[in-house]
DNA sequence: CTCTTTAGTTGGTCACGCCCAATCATTGGC
DNA sequence: GCCAATGATTGGGCGTGACCAACTAAAGAG
């Protein structure tokens, strides 16, 4: 449980800094959804997830180079959610080196419940904002993210 | 350093998920923050500095508090800007428990600087947005920040 | 078959943020 | 003077995220 606040009157030279906002926000997002979650999932199970709710049946290092991912930490993260029953895996019969990944019903519901409970938080993170303002932030940080495409790292393997 | 790349593409269930964003770009703030400040000084030390340019000789008690910082941890940081001479200390002559903290030349050229940098931060992880849409977000985040206030005293001190 | 490469796995390291218990000096109430 | 509360400090713990080295199993090239 994230008990620490962000500041309630922050310094007008850190509101300076929108870094600084997009840092706390982006802290609170995370610890928020985790405790959405269930028991022991946090973002990145979600991630994975969420990947797999688009394409069922990638071999888990596609999975991990999609989302940056570092390939050793997606095994742990494969192990808890096949724990919980929302992917299964199986060789590559083509390739017995590798794992395919399917997500399982379950774990799409779980994604689809995540959804819902993202768009929830969102709203109390810009509570200070109205609804058209709220849509606007959230339209444009989705446009934003796709694209940070200058870091020369997408040659992985 | 850190070197993690964000997902290219991410997958669009995630997409759909604003709180995923915000996080991603949350911590690609902070760390590309901690590369433009002085070696050695994260987002938390600059954090203190913006409290002390805002207001200079508060106690460490009253920075930590304003900042949400937990009061065991602004110790350490405290001690980073002082051996840069980014800050001083004298003891409260009124109360000899209290510890003031003021802000040096060198710390407000330090505020002032990355103040700039978090700007140039900001356009590049924005970079997919156009220069009217990066003033929207970064206007609508700096509002949304501070309003999270729970129940109980603002902080007054 | 041999050698090299690839996919996955294991175990361990490091940095960071958040927190707790305990200590010390000081203050203020009694 | 005694005691409780406060401000600062030290030391440590826990969870998380990113990473590396080394290993196994399988595939592909020769």
């Amino acid at each position: 449980m994230a008990q620490m606040p962000r500041p309630l009157n922050p310094p007008t030279p850190l509101l300076q800094m929108p870094t600084y906002a997009l840092s706390l926000l982006g802290r609170d997002a995370r610890s928020r959804m985790a405790q959405a979650l269930p028991e022991g999932l946090r973002l990145g199970h979600l991630a994975v997830l969420g990947a797999l709710a688009e394409r069922s049946g990638q071999s888990q290092g596609a999975v991990a180079q999609s989302l940056a991912i570092h390939p050793t930490d997606i095994v742990a993260i494969l192990e808890d959610l096949l724990e919980r029953g929302l992917v299964e895996r199986e060789l590559d019969p083509s390739d017995r080196r590798r794992k395919l990944v399917e997500i399982t019903p379950a774990g799409r519901q779980l994604v689809l419940t995540a959804t819902s409970d993202s768009e929830q938080i969102m709203d109390e993170l810009l509570a200070a904002l109205d609804e058209q303002e709220r849509l606007t932030v959230v339209r444009l940080l989705r446009r934003a993210l796709p694209q940070k495409q200058d870091r020369g790292s997408a040659a992985g393997g």
